[in-house]
DNA sequence: CATGAATGAGTGTTCATTCAT
DNA sequence: AATGAATGAACACTCATTCAT
């Protein structure tokens, strides 16, 4: 009862994180379904398979929830994506590594990608804060690649912000049609992150137009 | 009341017209500000300077209105995008009055895009039904003008779907960007597209790495 | 439309103002026999025969509905007390007609009457707030009667505050008896006036014994 | 278990026993500091520093609970007042003996005090029943006191049940001040009692008026 | 044509109570 | 005996929609 290492006490503490992770998952689903304010608490319930009562037990409300499925998201993408050394050994790599990371954590967790890319931006200012922080984050550290990568001569200079935030938007929308418009099972990593850097780095013409 | 000649019928209709106006103006300034869900009936009457009946003799309800506010703004994006001939005498530059006359849509009508671009998908399967059909058609104009210029000797032969999903979605980023979170009066809309098409075109590395 | 003096439009608002009398009526009827937290805005919505929707359309809820019907008892007990002149003609027959019409004013409006007296305090602090100011008013006017009637000669030198709390009390459980627990249609307003001043200037014992 | 000389169960009986009075001061405190309805059996549990399923193990509920808590101030308050013999050698002194029994019970129990003053009539059928044999039994004693008194000469003859009520009311708005609205450690019970008499039995006006 | 009072299904949330462990 | 996770009926409140005037 006093130490956490009490065996009774630790399996109901493992039961109780279960718990919560069924009711998150429920969670996921009917959100990535219906959208956040489509959604009810009680298609979560539903879902959840338990009763209104427990869904309070686990969680301070509906959006309280959301804020966590959010936060857990966003952690992972952080976590995905690191800062490329420009003067390491292979730069492209590591940029093909943190891109194909992304791609996992996506496919990994579809339903939740879907809930974020689809509809959160409004849901209102808590949301809105954590997502802008998320996008802050990715774009800062896209326009470091592109400021570090034109530093060592590696690509054209460019207007960082706008060409980072044009990347950002690229993985989105295609992340979002392979979720949502034309689900694949699950895409080839490389190939997903060959073809974006590909697309980012070369662009569209000729060599020879150049 | 038959007669579209009919004076006084006409001049109702065209003080009906105006109203209807007056409601949908008012419906895209709630919409945008406080988003589809959020923003009530209430709220739209209120905007408008209207009591609730007249409301419902104006529109079906909720949704229907925003299936026109939608409806509308597809229209003006679909009129703004024209088939490129790849034969013609510019395609470039024909590429670019595309990417303008977009650029000009969008920020002609600031908050419908803003309402369009940052929550619609999943208000409602016939909501989703018609943004699908518009994103549809800027994925076939787009992947169009790919396998033209490859065909033409003007780009390289990339995956198109892939590549065409990407611009589109780094379009929206890039307007979203300047329309919601650094806001800007009216960018300059040739600028935007030069940046975009030159984005797309020339990709990132230095011409002497391609 | 424009104008209070329209026709129309003040019939409208007469009809406003007499259902929420309706709703008024009814919500002391409901709260008088359940009390305050134990009735629901269900109970109230039913005893007034109206729907849900309607009720919130003529009060913010269910706290402020309380708060208003306490405000106008309250108002009606202040208006029904007025500062006796010591030096005026007969300040004995003042202070009957003081008593006299709080009588009346309690059994005009038996149930709020008993809504208060029985269990107001503690409700919430806004309430209790408002009760504390009624309770004070009337402490004041009774220490202030006091007072001067000892200042003039007429009474006796006590302990104003201790005394002027034990005259309400006793008016307070008085009206209470006479309202819930052995109801009388309405008692004859000058006989209780005239037991509770007798009691409360001559006391109990004997003259003889003074 | 069968008999109360086994040493075991007595043990564990005490330890029962001993229990029950700490869920019982703590819901004494809890209820006196949030009132019945708005005190919930969480905060009691919190108070006695219980698990919510031990608190059902000694109590059938909430309302229960509240009904032992009621009982227990009314047999001291009723042990507190004694018949008194009005051809006794010194009743007036009896008299002051019940009061200040009574401001002690009261004072000895101040938070139990101000639950059943505030607000307990009308938390339920049964808790108004007790309430009301409470206060009959008062009332009849009081009443009892005023004819005794006038029988043997020592008191004027007075509309005894009005004057009775009166009594009770008055003790109860001053023990309500003295506990609530103007807190007193603890008040000279036998000032409180001489004021109380003193007014009850002269009332205000002077002596030569009489 | 215009109004706004009325509706009621639906929402998120609370809490006294039960019961398997 | 003690626990605390689980329950679900009940609550206050919202809002898109209708319709008598």
């Amino acid at each position: 009862m006093t130490l956490a290492s009490d065996g009774r006490t630790s399996r109901a503490e493992a039961q109780r994180t279960a718990r919560r992770q069924e009711i998150l998952d429920a969670a996921v689903r009917v959100f990535s379904e219906h959208g956040y304010h489509t959604a009810s608490v009680s298609d979560v319930i539903d879902a959840a398979g338990i009763s209104r009562g427990t869904f309070y037990l686990y969680f301070d409300g509906k959006e309280p929830l959301f804020l966590e499925l959010l936060e857990r998201f966003i952690l992972r993408i952080r976590d995905a994506v690191r800062v490329v050394d420009p003067d390491g050994a292979n730069p492209t790599a590591e940029l093909l590594e943190n891109v194909g990371r992304v791609v996992d954590v996506v496919f990994d967790n579809r339903d939740l990608a879907v809930v974020v890319f689809r509809q959160s931006m409004g849901v209102n200012p808590e949301v809105d804060a954590k997502l802008l922080r998320l996008y802050g984050f990715l774009q800062e550290m896209v326009e470091g690649a592109l400021i570090n990568g034109a530093a060592s001569g590696l690509t054209r200079e460019v207007n960082a912000p706008i060409v980072a935030t044009a990347l950002i938007g690229a993985m989105k929308e295609i992340f979002y049609r392979y979720l949502v418009i034309e689900p694949v099972a699950r895409p080839d990593r490389t190939a997903v992150a060959h073809t974006l850097l590909d697309f980012g780095l070369r662009g569209l013409l000729l060599s020879s137009d150049a």
